[in-house]
DNA sequence: CGATTTATTGAAATAAATCAAACATTGTGG
DNA sequence: CCACAATGTTTGATTTATTTCAATAAATCG
């Protein structure tokens, strides 16, 4: 289903096996392929597609959405280098993935069906537990405690560096957040009034309180 | 991760191997024990218990959620009768289970641990469906959308019935929907209001106009 | 450099939260 | 069985936050 946020090794005890003892990595028994690169905005799949690969991020960054009858975009996830996208519970994507900029993606093969389960648990466990951190922010009323929540799972992303290069436009953030372009703006001017941030320019934020910024997320 | 939904079969062709042709049950592997019974309000499990088990309820109803820094709780599900919840990514439990009301729940064993990524598979993609459900909830702005697509979902948990019965209170609905209770119960007046259901009582709604309810929540 | 897209800011409208009270339901004890 | 308390639900008035509509500013691209 929604394809999410895999790049850790998992605890090797884990009672339902996602830390397999003899498990080398998250995607075992897909065997590297050559890597395709896209330009900012092209298709990586579309709804309706059949699942044929899981995906790495080789670089640059990945949105994954539906479209809904109404128009709107919801983006369930965003994928920078490193990580594992793709992964879907039905045998045709309910999803698109789309490059947000120039990226490159490793598609990862799909080995003998009765080893994919078993390779592929950690992965679908990484995916729930980025899914629930998500449902976590959408659970949040106020604009400030989504933003913040998105800005500190970033950093967490990118090293736990302040320095926090986005990516995505304001849209895709609005799209990902529930929320407008134009309170995800008004919310990053609070952040910055507020002393939490500084913003050199529109993609890279600077985290000045990482705390505090941590608080209002939870 | 979060508990969800599963009570179906699915498609045998999956190539993440959901449908392992060989596949009897969602829970082959764990040997059903005796039936727990739980009153109302009472705890089946508290974050940062270790999981040892997941659960099938036998009858009543169950919500799974976990409570925030500022007493806020989130419910990430509920579970009725035939459903199997407890699915979580980490050695214990980030998440508290509770009955709502006079509730049976049925342990299910864990067997050998070689066995368990595979037959746990599909009940992990489940969960990740369900999950992925109420996530676009959430992403729905307004609370007119949000609940009309908990009721459809909740009436087709229950057999595409027009009746459904809500076994848990507008606190729990609050709870899991982002909204207040007030906000809740306005709605629900509403919906009566705009002729799409009735209410014969607070539990229990007749679906009117389905079509519509469905259009609301997309 | 001009054109187009993207981001920010402002003012008004709107929806939900909050504060508060009434109402309904359930259960308890007299 | 009734009175009463406790809990849960609905409704009302007000406040607050976000959306919407509109305009300006900044950045990007050819």
């Amino acid at each position: 289903m929604l394809a999410s946020t895999i790049s850790q090794a998992r605890s090797p005890t884990h009672p339902f096996g996602a830390g397999h003892p003899t498990f080398p990595s998250p995607c075992d028994s897909q065997r590297p392929q050559l890597v395709a690169f896209r330009q900012a905005g092209e298709e990586i799949y579309a709804a309706g597609d059949p699942v044929k690969h899981i995906y790495r991020v080789e670089y640059g960054a990945v949105r994954v959405f539906r479209l809904l009858a109404d128009g709107r975009r919801q983006i369930s996830a965003f994928h920078v280098a490193g990580e594992i996208f793709g992964f879907e519970a039905r045998l045709d994507h309910e999803f698109f993935a789309e490059a947000i900029n120039a990226t490159g993606i490793r598609p990862l093969r799909l080995a003998a069906i009765e080893d994919v389960s078993r390779d592929l648990f950690p992965v679908a466990l990484q995916s729930l537990t980025a899914m629930q951190k998500h449902l976590l922010i959408l659970s949040r009323h106020a604009a400030i405690e989504r933003l913040a929540a998105f800005l500190v799972d970033m950093a967490e992303r990118q090293g736990d560096l302040d320095q926090i290069h986005l990516p995505m436009s304001r849209m895709d953030i609005a799209d990902h957040l529930g929320l407008t372009i134009e309170t995800v703006s008004r919310t990053f001017t609070r952040l910055k009034e507020l002393g939490l941030i500084q913003l050199p320019d529109s993609r890279n934020i600077e985290i000045l309180r990482r705390n505090a910024l941590n608080d209002i997320g939870e």
